[in-house]
DNA sequence: CATGAATGAGCATTCATTCAT
DNA sequence: GATGAATGAATGCTCATTCAT
């Protein structure tokens, strides 16, 4: 029976997807337990024998998505052929923003939360969060053993690169570019941009 | 007349300010009218008598930060001598930085609000919000002009760079970026890679 | 128009008399401030209105139950003809439990109440809740003057002789006395009791 | 079986023991089924399967705690050397208010808890809860037919006697007792000042 | 005998807003 | 132009209890 939510075995689960849906359709500040419950057609109090408190719901689903945003960098790594860093990056970087459009709904929880809802983070799940940038930061360094990438510090430009995407997902999720330019190309060129400063023969970042 | 609030006259600029302190020393969760009133030393109710709604009143507020945004970006551009496009472009990004970083809930508010509240933002705000990215537009179409910029739309561009230099601010006031990587040479770093894209002799963006 | 609630002027008032109401039909533990509200009749918001927090409502109480008992005392003390120490601590002794017995409302907040939310008994109520005891010691040290009482120390003699006092109305008003005993004698015999100590010619307390 | 609790055999010992420990530990306001459940190492639900609700839990805990208080009594009476009535009754008195003191949560369960709550109280408790009072009972009546207690009616003296102690154990447990005058010898003035009333010599009481 | 899942009612407090004055 | 009084809705969370298993 692969209905709505047939028998109450994956509470759990339902909590997940419908507290998901109602951060992207009203945002952090409006979510609330209760209507957590009313979307999933439970108590308020039911989703407490599953999640600690709202914190640690959210907690969850940022792991969540940190896993699967891991599992699609990794995905668009190694569909690259042949697998030349260059391509790698160009891949996992496209693969990056994708999920962030297509799943605003995660990334936003994922990285725009505030810090003092992230000063609690379980340790456990911060190091499954890092090691999607540990993910650039190996292609980048594979980049520059075989001479194809000019850093210093393949940690420091991983998160260089970072921040150039962050910055582009956010934006266009949060609707903030003109209509007028944000169409495919732009996303491109913004990719292409952020790529491009680490290529030997340009300036080194 | 050097007092607190010397007459009526000003009630409007005062609530525009106090909420401004409010909001960089509590940041937007803890903002609530009732807050502001105290702070201005007015009723609550008052407040509705200069302005709509709480969001009127936040619209209000971003008008004004990104006026000083652009004076700042404006500032910046003026002083560097001799004013060559490269050196006034690094210069606006700097700026644009510093506001960020020294404004962090103010800059949350202008750039981090959900989509859904700024769906009403009126449009002669919105009209002044994107002068802060023609400023940009502008130095990079001059910097086309004189050879030194390899780009080929200057407005795309300025998004381009807006996106870069926007992920950078965001995840330094989100305290997402690793502690052993945030410093003074990071944001030079990401900075200039956000630059460097635009120079003659890389790829185009 | 003397009517219950006629207009909102005195919903101060109309609070402090519910809640006292509230606290000797259910107890403390179950009073709260939505049962407060509906027992007068407004919102719950509205009791903020008047009171800062529960606590401040609670404190507020007690400071009135203090002013009456002592008006009480002072009372039953001015009362007595001749004004003879002894006749005066046995007038303010009944007039105690008389207070306690006909009061139960006030009685519980005043005496009952657990040590937790006393802490934060602001100081200025707690100087004029310690005039009570005052008056008992004023009239001891008279009887001790006249050498009519036998006591080393007024001061401790009046806190004695307020346990004792205490203890007859909280086992009286928590019904725990046996129905066979508690009749007018027993008060009667308890306040004698408590009173003989004191008397010249019995070892001294 | 010294093991934590060995076999389901004594669940209900359990229950009643971590509740005690808990009761005195947090006091009866944070006292819930789910803690005594945790503290237990069972459901919450099992509880009921012992004790129909926890109203109940509580009865059975305070009949436990009135049989605790009169073994202490008898060992105090049964401990002074030589046996007379006014070294037994002291004893006892200083026995119950050392019951009190040390067992503060307790005590206010047995003696401070709303009437509404003992309305239901089981008449078999009621029962054995009066024995403590007949213990008192019975030795003012001996020192009666010694001629050393000066008392009209044994039972409504022990009676007396229990208000005054009743009196001194709450509002030493309230910390209602000024500093500067709680100490040992307070303690011991107004035990002293309690028993002084039946002596031969002074008025009846 | 025991349990895990679930719930409705309740808590103190804060919020943006309205209305009569 | 300004206010004090008032409110309904909402917040995260805990509670004693029930029920199907």
């Amino acid at each position: 029976m692969p209905d709505a939510r047939p028998n109450g075995t994956d509470l759990r689960r339902a909590i997940l997807d419908q507290t998901r849906h109602l951060l992207v359709a009203e945002g952090y500040d409006h979510l609330s337990m209760r209507k957590i419950a009313r979307a999933v057609g439970c108590s308020a109090t039911s989703i407490y024998l599953h999640f600690e408190s709202k914190d640690a719901l959210i907690h969850a689903l940022i792991d969540e998505g940190m896993m699967q945003l891991h599992a699609q960098l990794a995905a668009g790594r190694d569909a690259c052929e042949p697998p030349s860093p260059v391509a790698c990056l160009a891949a996992m970087a496209r693969a990056y923003v994708r999920f962030g459009l297509e799943n605003r709904e995660y990334y936003q929880v994922m990285f725009q939360l505030h810090p003092e809802r992230m000063a609690r983070y379980p340790a456990d799940n911060y190091r499954r969060a890092r090691r999607n940038l540990e993910l650039f930061a190996e292609v980048i360094a594979d980049g520059v053993k075989e001479g194809v990438f000019n850093v210093e510090n393949a940690d420091v430009s991983a998160h260089v690169l970072w921040t150039a995407l962050h910055g582009l997902v956010s934006l266009l999720l949060a609707e903030r570019v003109d209509v007028k330019v944000a169409d495919e190309t732009f996303v491109d060129a913004a990719i292409r941009h952020a790529l491009d400063g680490f290529r030997v023969g340009t300036p080194a970042s």
